[in-house]
DNA sequence: AGCCTTTGACCAGCG
DNA sequence: TCGCTGGTCAAAGGC
């Protein structure tokens, strides 16, 4: 279809499929690198900050002004959480799910990521002691999952996000820099350590409807591979769902960006967290992204599977137009 | 009634 | 040119 013209901004996610749901940060030029580095897999497995504060610093430190997609200066990740977000302690729940979606080059968090999911998962917060969750990890720690070249090839664009439990996912194309000089630094090793993993409990929604139109079984994959559309009029943004043998997302990818606001009112109306995701909207809202959950709460568990992602590996990709970088 | 998923077929790109 | 594979279309059926 004509789409590829129209279809600038390919975002994949791509999840290693760990038992459990993790982030994976791969191994890969600057902008994944990046995350991993931040994520703690640059050096290995350390997180050192804690997670909030980790990643609050990032945007605030790093990017006092979080570019929207659409590149309209926003607000810093803080204020994100403070404001933009209507974190609701212990309510959470998934009504979050997709408030940092909309991704955009800076930031993003897709669907089913909750901010009192992020706030309350042990990816933020883990246990002292817990190596149970273990929420970042080197990637060869959770499985010895062979590197996916394809899944993250060279020349990334410039923006990435992380997946978090496979539906959020942390757009840090713009740490790039840093991590880049970082990266570059000897005494960093990446080397390998291609993937980060963080488990987070609670998949997400990115906020936009998405209509299945296609399944395609791919060789080699028990698990057929899915193509999704974003049922907003005139939204060119697609994306497909690849899953593992074991029947675990291993790949989302995401091409082009939405059009338009994040739909305040999500299809069939009951149990989406309409308000919440249109509150994060604003900030992420054209990015596409995420957009892992089509929409009713209550049929999560079919295709749930899509946002049940173990671990993932998000990759965006753009074509070169759209690299404004 | 509207929207979604499923599924087989069609088409294009590539080796 | 042929076969393979990926991506999309569209009808049918379900919720």
């Amino acid at each position: 279809m004509a789409v590829e013209d129209d279809v600038s901004l390919i975002r994949t996610t791509t999840l290693v499929a760990p038992t459990r749901p993790t982030i994976t940060v791969p191994h890969r030029p600057p902008a994944i690198e990046t995350a991993a580095y931040f994520f703690g897999g640059g050096d290995g497995l350390s997180l050192s900050p804690g997670p909030l504060s980790f990643v609050s610093s990032l945007f605030v430190d790093n990017f006092p002004d979080v570019l929207t997609p659409d590149n309209q200066r926003t607000t810093s990740f803080t204020q994100l959480l403070n404001g933009t977000m209507s974190v609701s302690p212990g309510g959470g729940g998934r009504s979050t799910a997709g408030m940092f979606a909309g991704g955009g080059p800076m930031f993003t968090i897709p669907s089913g990521f909750s901010p009192s999911s992020l706030l309350t998962s042990p990816m933020f917060f883990p246990p002292q002691s817990s190596a149970h969750t273990g929420f970042i990890q080197p990637r060869q720690q959770s499985q010895p999952q062979p590197q996916r070249p394809d899944t993250f090839p060279h020349h990334m664009p410039p923006s990435t996000s992380v997946a978090v439990h496979g539906r959020q996912s942390l757009d840090v194309s713009q740490v790039d820099q840093r991590a880049r000089n970082h990266y570059n630094n000897p005494g960093n090793n990446n080397n390998n350590r291609s993937y980060n993993v963080v488990n987070v409990d609670k998949p997400a929604d990115d906020g936009y409807n998405w209509r299945k139109y296609g399944q395609k079984p791919i060789k080699g994959c028990e698990y057929p591979r899915s193509y999704y559309k974003c049922t907003h009029v005139n939204c060119p943004v697609k994306k497909k769902v690849e899953r593992s043998s074991d029947g675990q997302i291993t790949q989302i990818i995401y091409k082009g960006q939405h059009d338009h606001e994040r739909p305040q009112n999500r299809r069939g109306g009951g149990g989406r967290d309409s308000t919440e995701v249109g509150g994060a909207g604003q900030m992420m809202e054209s990015s596409d992204d995420s957009g892992y959950r089509k929409d009713h709460d209550d049929d999560d568990d079919d295709d749930e599977d899509d946002e049940d992602l173990p671990a993932s590996k998000i990759r965006y990709s753009r074509s070169a137009s759209d690299y404004h970088t």
